[in-house]
Formats: C-alpha cells, sequence, structure tokens
DNA sequence: AAAACGGGGTG
DNA sequence: CACCCAGTTTT
C-alpha cells in the first residue's frame, strides 16, 4: 500500500490555495452544517446552492424546523428529490428538541442516532462542527483515496468502504479535522474529479498509484446495476370554478408526502377500461377525458411516462385523504417537479 | 447484501 | 445515453 507520510498537511496547503467560497464555508453553527451536510447529499453543490440558504432563511434554527409545518418544509425541498431527507430533517429536528434540549448534540453516537444521518453525515458534522477525528468517507473521498491509494476492490462492497475508512482514521489525526474533511472532498470535488482530473498539476503525482499505474479513468471501480422500471401515470384535472381536487401520497413510494392529481397507474401505456375502473372519478367513457400534455420523467431506478388529463364530468366524490384547492393555494404546497412543471404550464401560467 | 429513493449536470 | 453527485433507510 502507498504510503505519503505528509499527505494531510500536502492537502491542507492545496486547500488553502484553492478552496472555493460557498454559502456554508466558514460556517460553525452545527444546525446550519447539518443542513447543508443533507442538502449535499447525493447532490451536486451547485444544485444545493439556493436550497440551502432558502431554507436557512425559512427555517433559522433546530426550533423553527421542528415547530414548522410538514408541508412547509416540503415546499421548500420541491424539486430537490429524496424527499425523505426533508422529512427526516425535521423529525431529528424534534428528536434534538426532545432529548437534547434543542442543543445539537456533540458526541457522534448521539449525531448518528438523529434520524436521517448516517455514518457520512454524522463524522462530517462531528468532524467540521465540533472538530473531533472523525473520518467523513464520500464519493469524492472515496474516489481520491481509491485512485491514490490503487485500491482494486469494488467501491461498493462494504469491505472496500472499511479498507478506505481505515485509512482515513488514520490520517485525520494528523491535521485540523475540520479542514482536513472538507479540503478532502473539495480535492475530490474540483481536482481529483471523476472524468479529465487535473493530473498534470496534481501535488500527489508521484505518490498517486492510478496516475503511475495510468489507471486514473479505472479508478474507483464500481459495480452497479441498476434495472429501471416503467411506469405510467395518468392524471385527471378536475377543475370547477377556480378549484382544483389534490391528494398526497402518502404510500411507501416516490414523493412520499408530495402532492398530485386524483391518479391511476396502469402497467401498460394506455388506459384499459376493461382492466381500469374509473367510476370512481365518475369516469364512463375514455371519450370524457382530453389529454392536455404528456412527460417523460427519468428516475433513477424508474422510467415514468405521465400524462394529464382534462376530465369532463361531474365531480367525483371527494375521499378523505383528497381537498379541493384553489389555484393560488397549490403554491403553498410541495409537489414532484414534473407536476410542478405541469401547474406552471397549464394551471398557473 | 441489495433495493429503493429524485433530479440535474456533464461528456 | 451513461455516469455520478458532501448517502440513508428499508427490505
Amino acid at each position: 500500500m502507498n504510503n505519503i507520510s505528509n499527505f494531510p498537511e500536502q492537502l491542507l496547503t492545496w486547500y488553502s490555495e484553492h478552496k472555493r467560497t460557498l454559502p456554508w464555508r466558514g460556517e460553525t453553527d452545527p444546525y446550519k452544517i447539518w443542513i447543508s451536510e443533507v442538502i449535499l447529499q447525493q447532490t451536486r453543490v451547485q444544485q444545493g446552492w439556493d436550497y440551502y440558504l432558502k431554507f436557512i432563511a425559512e427555517f433559522p434554527d433546530i426550533v423553527s424546523l421542528a415547530s414548522a409545518p410538514n408541508q412547509d418544509v416540503m415546499r421548500v425541498w420541491q424539486g430537490l428529490g429524496y424527499y425523505s431527507r426533508a422529512r427526516n430533517l425535521q423529525t431529528a429536528a424534534q428528536q434534538i428538541v426532545n432529548q437534547y434540549q434543542g442543543k445539537f448534540p456533540e458526541k457522534f453516537e448521539d449525531i448518528i442516532s438523529l434520524k436521517g444521518i448516517g455514518p457520512y453525515t454524522a463524522a462530517a458534522i462531528a468532524s467540521i462542527a465540533f472538530e473531533k477525528p472523525y473520518f467523513a468517507a464520500d464519493g469524492n473521498v472515496y474516489r481520491v483515496i481509491s485512485r491514490l491509494y490503487g485500491i482494486l476492490e469494488d467501491i461498493n462492497l462494504p469491505k472496500t468502504k472499511n479498507q478506505i475508512q481505515e485509512i482515513g482514521n488514520q490520517m485525520i489525526h494528523q491535521v485540523s479535522p475540520s479542514e482536513f474533511t472538507q479540503a478532502l472532498m473539495e480535492f475530490g470535488a474540483i481536482h481529483c474529479t471523476p472524468k479529465s482530473p487535473i493530473c498534470l498539476e496534481c501535488p500527489f503525482d508521484k505518490n498517486c498509484y492510478a496516475l503511475n499505474h495510468n489507471m486514473v479513468d479505472l479508478l474507483p471501480v464500481k459495480v452497479n446495476k441498476v434495472k429501471v422500471k416503467n411506469r405510467y401515470f395518468h392524471y385527471f384535472i378536475f377543475a370547477q370554478n377556480d378549484q382544483l381536487l389534490i391528494e398526497q401520497r402518502t404510500q411507501q413510494d416516490i414523493w412520499k408526502n408530495l402532492y398530485q392529481f386524483p391518479m391511476i397507474e396502469t402497467y401498460e401505456p394506455d388506459i384499459d377500461l376493461t382492466l381500469h375502473d374509473l367510476d370512481l372519478y365518475q369516469i364512463k367513457s375514455i371519450n370524457q377525458i382530453t389529454e392536455l400534455k404528456r412527460y417523460k420523467h427519468k428516475l433513477t431506478h424508474q422510467q415514468l411516462d405521465i400524462r394529464f388529463y382534462k376530465v369532463d364530468a361531474i365531480k367525483p366524490v371527494i375521499q378523505s385523504h383528497q381537498m379541493m384547492v384553489s389555484k393560488e393555494e397549490l403554491s403553498f404546497l410541495g409537489f414532484p417537479i414534473v407536476i410542478a412543471n405541469f401547474i406552471k404550464e397549464f394551471i398557473n401560467p
């Protein structure tokens, strides 16, 4: 295995010269560091930037987040994806209020016990907010370390992750944990990038296994097998006197807690009335619906074919999980981005 | 150990 | 189109 005795010091030197200015850079409030870390889970800095500012403005501290209506949090999160993060954020804020008197806990074991905080985020908060020597390994870190040390095993295996964790645990004790955590991620994000890393100007070129073995493009090794499932959503727009019928998604599925229009899901692209009974919606014939717009929407594991129909039928009985709202009220609720786009185009242009 | 969970940027 | 992003939870 490679051995760069002063890697942490050299990395901090690189960091001091190249770090970007970010909204949360230099932040010392553990609450804000926490929010930034959760927003950035599986999310690029650029995409999370405005959401962070909006979130902090809306919920400036733990108590305001804990006591806010859930739909307000979901609304702020609209479009960012992985909505369990928004739900868990609020759950964790309530945990902090109830179990830690509203003060963000400093012990690693307490931090990781909070909903939505796993090994990475707990280590990131412990090191960045409290200067504790916990090594935070994210996608950037896996890439940098696997190239530097020549980790040839599948990066997704727990065994490989443990191996990298061990390497990091040694290094973080040598310098400021807060600086080191941020420096390593920054190095992966803007220098040791997935494609076209800047190896020609790399301070670690002499010691990099991947560069010296001409394997930069091959590392890290990732074995992924994502099978994409096709789904067909049909949304019905019931509009009466400027009021629309909507419902909340509560099932264990995508977009949980977000809102939508009444819908059915089919297993073939088109609605087949011999298979799908729309009497519930007072629709007796396919002629009573007019397609307004069709979207293809791609998620990591799902390819969605989504159609919106104007319905020419009497208003259906409003079920318990549904409600009528005005066009204006739509803007106070969180919708999946594809539905938000439809609303922007057809309902509230 | 594997699957589920969003949306957008990039080459 | 494939890959990947400051990952966690559930199965």
